[in-house]
DNA sequence: ATGAAAGCGCTAACAC
DNA sequence: GTGTTAGCGCTTTCAT
C-alpha cells in the first residue's frame, strides 16, 4: 500500500466512515494504485495497460462503487440533464399531458434525450425560483416561448444553450423547430372545400400562442381570398368542457357551416357529439376535420380525418439540436437556425363526400369469418 | 476591502475570468463581506442584522448570481431531484404515456414534486447505465416492479429511497401505493352481471405485471364463483393493433359474451368498432366497460362506462411518500408501508340495460336554443 | 505509465 | 455578527 493510500483510508476511518458508499479513494486503495489510475481507467481515459484497466474495473465492481454524480458535474461544468419547459396555460396549475401533442413530444425528447446519455427534466416555466435553481442544467428546450420571453432572456445570460419548439418571436434562442402552421391549415381548408364545402368553419383558441394565431391567421386569410364570411368560434383551449359548448354554438349558428376544423385535439369528439345533437350527418351534412395526435379518430363512427403536428418528430429534432448546441462548442449564432418540420393529413371519412376506392378490406362480418 | 477579497478577486484575475457567470466570491468581494456571510444572507440562515442580509441579496441580484446547483448538492449530498422508472412494455424503445395513465400519473407526480421543490426526472428502467450513473438521485419512484427488481436492489444497496405504484413483489421498497385492483374487477363484474350479463368476457394482457395478473385471476375466481365458463382473450398491452384484433376475435367466438370488460385503455373503442362490425347494438346486444383515464368515452355513442385508477391521486401520494422518506431522517422500515387507493367507476350507457332516471337535461335541438 | 496536487463553488463547523 | 477554513468526490494538469 502507498503512502497515499494509507493517508486517504485513515483519513476515512477518523472520520468514522460518516458515508456507506464505496468512494474513488477506496478503490485506489484496494487496488494499489492512485485515484487518478482509477479514474482514468473507469472513463477509458489515459493511456494504462489493460491489465491495469481490468484490474480497477473489477476492484470497483466488487466493493459496488459507483462514481458521483454532483461531484463529477461540478468538476467537469456538465450535468447531462437537459430541460424541458412547458408554458402552463392560463391558471391551470400544470398542464403538460392535457393534450396528447405535449405527452408524445415530451416523451420522444425524453427518449431522444436518453439516446445520446441525457436525461430530461420537466419543468414548467412558472415553477417555484427554487427549483429552477436547484438543478444544474446543460441546456433547455422551451416549447411556445412567449414574445419577450423573460425565462429565455433569463437562460440566455446564464449562456445556456436554448432551443425553442415553437417559432420565438423575439427571445434569443439558439435554435428553432416548428410545423408550417399556416400551410397545414390551408391544405387543409382547400381539401374540404374539394370535397364540396361551401361554408368552413373553424373551432380555435383564445390564447395568443404562435399556434393558435398563425392558424387563425391563416383561416381568416383563406376566407378574404376565396370569399367566404368567416365563421369561428374561440374558447379557451386548455378547457375541455369550454370546447364542447363552443363546439355546440358552432352548429347551433343561423349561419352553420358545412365544415369544421378544430384547432385542438379533443374537438373532433366535440364536433360529432354536436353534429349528433342537431341530427347532422357527417360527412353528408357536416365534413369535419381536426387536428389531433390521438388515433381514438380511426375508430370513431365514422372515422374522423386529423392532422397531426408529428410531435415525436418534433421532440426528437429539438432534443438534438439542443445536445448539439451542448457539445458543439459555443456554435452560438446570432440568427438562429430554424427549420419547419412537416406536418400530415390523415384523410378519413368524416372529410370525403364520397368514400373513395380503397384497397382496404370490407368489414368483416360474423359468418364470414 | 478585506484582505481575504482582494486574494479572491486577485485569484480570479489571475485565472483570466474563465467563467462568465459571478461565484459567491464576487458577491461578497462587491458586498464587502464574506462568502460565508452571503450564503447565509441567501439561504436565510444565520442570524444577520436584516440590514446585511438585503445589501447582499441587492449586489447578488445586480451582479446577476446564481448558485451553481452542482456545488450545492455535492456539498449538501442533496439534489433535489427524483427519478421516475418507467418498466418499459416489451421490446419497445419508450413507452411512456402511451396509456394514458402513465402520462397522468407522470404530470401528477412531476406537479407533486415541483410543490415541494423537487424537479422529477423520467429515467426507464432499461435506459443506459450510464445515464443513470450521470444523474444525482434522492430517491426513486418505480412503476410496478417486477419479482426480484434488479434496480430496485441496486439503489437500495446505494441507499435510496425507493417508492413503487405497484405492489412490489419481493424487493426492499420504503413503501408502495397500488389500487385494490381484485375488488376493482368485482366490483365492475357484478355491476354487470346486475345489469344483466349471463356471460362476462374479458379482453386482458399477455404480460406478467401485477395490474394485469391481479385483475385477471379475480375475473377467473369470479367465473369459478358464479359458475360461468370464462371468456377471455389475452394479446400484449403495449401493441394497439394487436388490442383492436383481439376485441374482433373475442366477438367472433361462437361462445360470444354478451358483455366485455376491457384492461387497457383503447379497448373501448376497439370493442366498440368490433361490436358495429358484428351488427351488435351497445348496450342492448353488448354491455361494455373498459379501464381508461381518458374522457373521449363520454362522448363516443354510446358514451362507455370506465374503470379510473385514479393516477393523479396515485402520482401524487407516492411522490410525497418518497419526498417524506428523504426528509425524515431514515425512516427506513423492515415492513415497507403499503396502502391501497380507491379506483372509480365511471357508469356510462355501454353498461346499463335502461338508461336510469338523470338530472341530467336533455340534448339542447336547433330553435331551442 | 502513474501519481501528487489543485481546485470545481459551495456549506457548515468553529473561531473570533 | 462575521470570517476562516476544511472539505463534499471527483477530473485534470503537470511532474516524475
Amino acid at each position: 500500500m502507498t503512502a497515499a493510500a494509507a493517508n486517504q483510508s485513515g483519513r476515512r476511518t477518523t472520520h468514522a466512515r460518516r458515508t456507506e458508499r464505496a468512494g474513488i479513494r477506496d478503490v485506489a486503495a484496494a487496488a494499489g494504485v492512485s485515484i487518478t489510475t482509477v479514474s482514468d481507467a473507469l472513463n477509458g481515459k489515459g493511456r494504462l495497460p489493460d491489465e491495469t484497466r481490468s484490474k480497477v474495473r473489477e476492484v470497483a465492481e466488487r466493493l459496488g462503487y459507483r462514481p458521483s454524480a454532483a461531484a463529477r458535474t461540478l468538476r467537469t461544468g456538465r450535468s447531462g440533464l437537459i430541460g424541458l419547459t412547458v408554458t402552463t396555460y392560463g391558471q391551470e396549475p400544470f398542464t403538460f399531458t392535457e393534450f396528447a401533442y405535449f405527452a408524445e413530444m415530451a416523451r420522444a425528447a425524453t427518449s431522444a434525450a436518453l439516446t445520446r446519455g441525457y436525461a430530461l427534466v420537466v419543468l414548467p416555466a412558472t415553477s417555484r425560483h427554487d427549483v429552477w435553481s436547484n438543478v444544474a442544467l446543460d441546456g433547455t428546450v422551451v416549447i411556445d416561448p412567449a414574445d419577450h420571453d423573460p425565462m429565455v432572456a433569463e437562460l440566455y445570460r446564464q449562456g445556456l444553450p436554448v432551443v425553442s419548439d415553437g417559432k420565438p418571436g423575439n427571445c434569443p434562442v439558439t435554435a428553432w423547430v416548428d410545423n408550417d402552421h399556416a400551410s397545414a391549415v390551408l391544405e387543409i381548408l382547400d381539401h374540404l372545400a374539394e370535397a364540396g364545402a361551401r361554408r368552413i368553419g373553424l373551432l380555435t383558441g383564445t390564447s395568443t400562442d404562435t399556434y393558435t394565431r398563425l392558424s387563425t391567421e391563416a383561416y381568416l386569410g383563406w376566407c378574404r381570398r376565396v370569399g367566404q364570411e368567416p365563421l369561428y368560434e374561440a374558447y379557451p383551449a386548455h378547457d375541455p368542457c369550454a370546447g364542447a359548448v363552443a363546439a355546440d354554438r358552432l352548429l347551433a349558428r343561423p349561419d352553420r357551416p358545412d365544415a369544421v376544423y378544430g384547432l385542438f385535439d379533443p374537438n373532433g369528439t366535440d364536433l360529432l357529439a354536436a353534429a349528433r345533437r342537431y341530427a347532422l350527418r357527417v360527412p353528408e351534412d357536416l365534413l369535419l376535420v381536426c387536428c389531433s395526435e390521438s388515433d381514438v379518430y380511426a375508430s370513431t363512427e365514422p372515422p374522423i380525418t386529423t392532422l397531426s403536428l408529428q410531435p415525436q418528430r418534433i421532440g426528437t429534432t429539438v432534443v438534438n439540436l439542443l445536445i448539439d448546441a451542448i457539445e458543439g462548442i459555443g456554435s452560438f449564432t446570432e440568427n438562429p437556425e430554424g427549420q419547419l418540420m412537416p406536418t400530415e393529413l390523415i384523410v378519413r371519412r368524416s372529410s370525403q363526400r364520397r368514400p373513395p376506392r380503397t384497397t382496404v378490406s370490407a368489414p368483416r362480418v360474423p359468418g364470414e369469418v
